[in-house]
DNA sequence: TTTT
DNA sequence: TTTT
């Protein structure tokens, strides 16, 4: 049983970062890939590719990539579903990643920020801190500091179908120590 | 810009093979890839990824697998979205396989189909005939023979966004000598 | 940096599993790929793939297949060199098993252990307990139980270069209830 | 049967661009990829893997990437075997290229030639033309253009023992229409 | 024999 | 030195 997924490209918009009752740090954001082909119109379309990330890595990721950073994601396909507010039952298919890494110096980075007018990535941006319910991520709820992505027997999100976030709004200060790259 | 996929994993039903207007083939599928972790009540679950396989390939896919057949499959994700028939937009994320590869010997899946009672291998299913078109698969329309999977620069369906299944009908009939395997 | 494998195929021979030094397992083994294309000659080849997995997973995987086993194996390429007993400098090319799942049942693996008078996966194959020098994996040296596979951030071998096989011969009796799968 | 590689990393020298016999392109590369933790000297270390890609895509790969170029990499583990001038068979493993991506940006790979003096993008650098004979590729001889790389039936190199490069020099000129990205 |  |  093989589920593994590699994705480079470019990120449609700044990632989320939320937490979880317990806690948990999820990251959640799109990767536009470009086809390597272009449509009937001679256009080149995109793939836009929903992702979440959880735990140390979701931080370190809000804190490295916004819009437009190049990266480059490795996991597995996790489908879900859950029960909207009217009632229906929506499905979802996501990437959750269980590595990543920046394929842009820092050169390039700043030289974005400063075009776009966001913060140096020495002072990382504010996570988000708003609570929220209507998402529909599920939340691993075996999180004391025990969260492991990448471990060969028991990777990602333990409870699929559970509610999530109920962000309790924590704030992280992380350091550069703490960083995987 | 990379989009890589690969499953192991068993066909949830029999494919579902269909016809583009234009006559290119087209089956659809799901792959239940369990995964190799536990639940917290200890249950191993599984991931149901929808997959799609565009041409030739498509009618040997169809002929030779049924539900439960393991398979492997390479592809990319695509996302596309289309308009239900209540007017919202319904977006749909898939995998396109380019390449498969059946993992069980035939006397595996012999064995399969004398327990469920399907046909034999050596006399191929009939393939779905209806048309159809509430399904919001794209199909290339620049199919007179000319479709490539996995062809470095124009994989897959090159008009995700068009209407796709009015399912002409037309029957295949297809011989061993076509199979990749 | 990306550095993902994922292979299918069948084990040229049973496993060699080793013991290093510090006593860290190490499983090494070939799978053969079949091409999906077909030489000059109209023959199918294959490739010849060199493995290693370490640790447990390395004790489960020798137990658990046998030469002809159908395996599926995710992992990452691994370059090293070593100096010969000619002092010429050997350059070695493998995968490094992060994860592996049997793809054949029980079933199947027992009517070939039947055929070929293996033992049963009841009873584990004895795996080599000599001791050799001459092999030049480099092993994990902070290997008292903490060695991780999987792991997001220390992946593998830690010690790429140093000599590693010096072979202490410990059995190990691994029980079910140690098994990923 | 399964064999799929993905790569992101950068190239440790200019690619060697070559010619078969019958006038096929091979480049030759090799890509650094660093791993994603450190040994135990608290060093970085880096994967060598040497890399080749076939036809158009060769020349392409030859003209757009040079030394410390970061690139993309999909393709299949290739392993082949050939006898040298001592008369001793010597084992290769190398990544056949299916597909491969430019993850620079135009202003970087230029900012690259400007402070290293190379020939710019749009003036391609001349391609190896001198004939040589002891190096061990296995060329396909089915190449009157018809050579397809990512068809799913007749990936790669078709002839994997024979000798290969015996280099006829023809000048390749390729045009910006020609290319994939 | 290795890249940033 | 290779597997079904």
């Amino acid at each position: 049983m093989i589920n593994r997924v590699v994705l480079v490209g470019r990120l449609t918009r700044d990632p989320d970062l939320r937490y979880t009752n317990s806690g948990t740090s999820v990251a959640s954001f799109t990767v536009a890939v470009d086809r390597n082909f272009t449509n009937q119109q001679g256009n080149r379309e995109a793939d836009f590719i929903n992702c979440v990330v959880w735990g140390k890595s979701a931080e370190n990721f809000a804190n490295f990539t916004h819009k437009g950073s190049l990266v480059g994601i490795e996991g597995r396909i996790q489908t879900r579903s859950y029960e909207n507010q009217q009632g229906n039952r929506v499905y979802v298919t996501e990437v959750v990643t269980e590595n990543f890494s920046l394929l842009e110096s820092k050169a390039e980075s700043d030289r974005y920020r400063a075009q776009h007018g966001g913060s140096a990535s020495s002072a990382p941006r504010q996570q988000s801190q708003s609570s929220f319910g209507g998402n529909p991520y599920g939340a691993p709820t075996n999180n004391q500091g025990s969260y492991q992505q990448d471990n060969a027997y028991g990777n990602g999100n333990n409870d699929a179908m559970q509610d999530p976030f109920a962000g309790n709004g924590s704030k992280t200060d992380i350091s550069e120590d703490d960083l995987p790259f």
